[in-house]
DNA sequence: TATTGTTATACTCTATAACTATA
DNA sequence: TATAGTTATAGAGTATAACAATA
């Protein structure tokens, strides 16, 4: 009922994408892939996909983060994380410490290596965003951040909820 | 610069996200997860994952439509299409069947047990959609259709151009 | 030579179950 | 018993290379 391809001039997708061109879910399915896949020409040159710099980034905002915190935060479960963590800790950019209160936990740090490389991280990250989503105004991407914010947090509200260590 | 985290009174998330949380593609990729998992809740029923949706939906608007169309469409490689298309076939959904003209297409037509049950597949989808979204008011959902379509047919155009037969 | 479809393969992401060590 | 972290494993998505058949 929505949106019927408006774009049958263009002579290279001309066919009939219908009812699925007016899915929001597949429209976000579409951009988030197209999205990774700039993120990966951006961030390969210093070998960092999407969810090593979710983390890279967020143990720098939250230094001594636990790493079961992190899987809450990036939704990760707790097996998948591992992996993820021993190689940035091989590659000398994260550190694991045991928690002195709880020798259960382990505090992740980011190493002195990854804190002088952080800026320039993010500034690749900046020119992935600014490419990307160039084609959206300012305002069209603040409310676009907002709206997809909203999204997944009210998703992970109602059924994500406390399944397992995730 | 962006965004700096203002949910600190939830309780469950209180943690700095900082810079991460003002990353709109950040936001894409958690909101795009949270999506598959809710599209997966409802069409598990059925067996039918986002691709092999998107599939069937295509070529019930496509009758007749190529392989390798529908790899343009979209964006998977031939590599990838062919375990995707076998796996409809083998449950008797799709059918493939030689080209008259060029022999080496195979053209792609849903069974009549397939047109039978789209109807209900495409409910359960409005359904997902409708609850996944739900957070969001009729016009934000047509504002972030177009704007996602935007993003993701510019992307495809500049750098995923002729990239094989993807 | 170019295109369609195929096979083989590999890497990443995601998910579950079972284990350990601590609490 | 509950939690933090680990291991093992399996399914799915995505990527490349090489091939056969056909154009």
């Amino acid at each position: 009922m929505v949106g019927c391809g408006r774009d049958d001039m263009t002579g290279k997708r001309s066919s009939t994408r219908g009812q699925l061109d007016g899915l929001l879910g597949y429209q976000l399915r579409r951009a988030s892939a197209a999205m990774a896949a700039d993120f990966a020409g951006e961030l390969g040159s210093v070998q960092l996909r999407p969810v090593q710099f979710a983390i890279l980034s967020l143990v720098a905002d939250n230094d001594g983060i636990s790493q079961s915190q992190l899987c809450r935060e990036l939704s990760v479960r707790k097996a998948n994380m591992v992996p993820l963590v021993s190689e940035l800790e091989r590659r000398g950019l994260l550190a694991r410490t045991a928690a002195p209160g709880d020798r259960r936990v382990h505090l992740l740090t980011l190493t002195a290596l990854a804190q002088s490389q952080l800026p320039a991280w993010r500034k690749l990250v900046a020119r992935h965003e600014t490419r990307f989503f160039g084609a959206l105004t300012a305002g069209e991407r603040d409310v676009m951040t907002r709206l997809l914010r909203k999204l997944w947090t009210t998703a992970e509200g109602i059924d994500g909820g406390p399944a397992e260590g995730r």
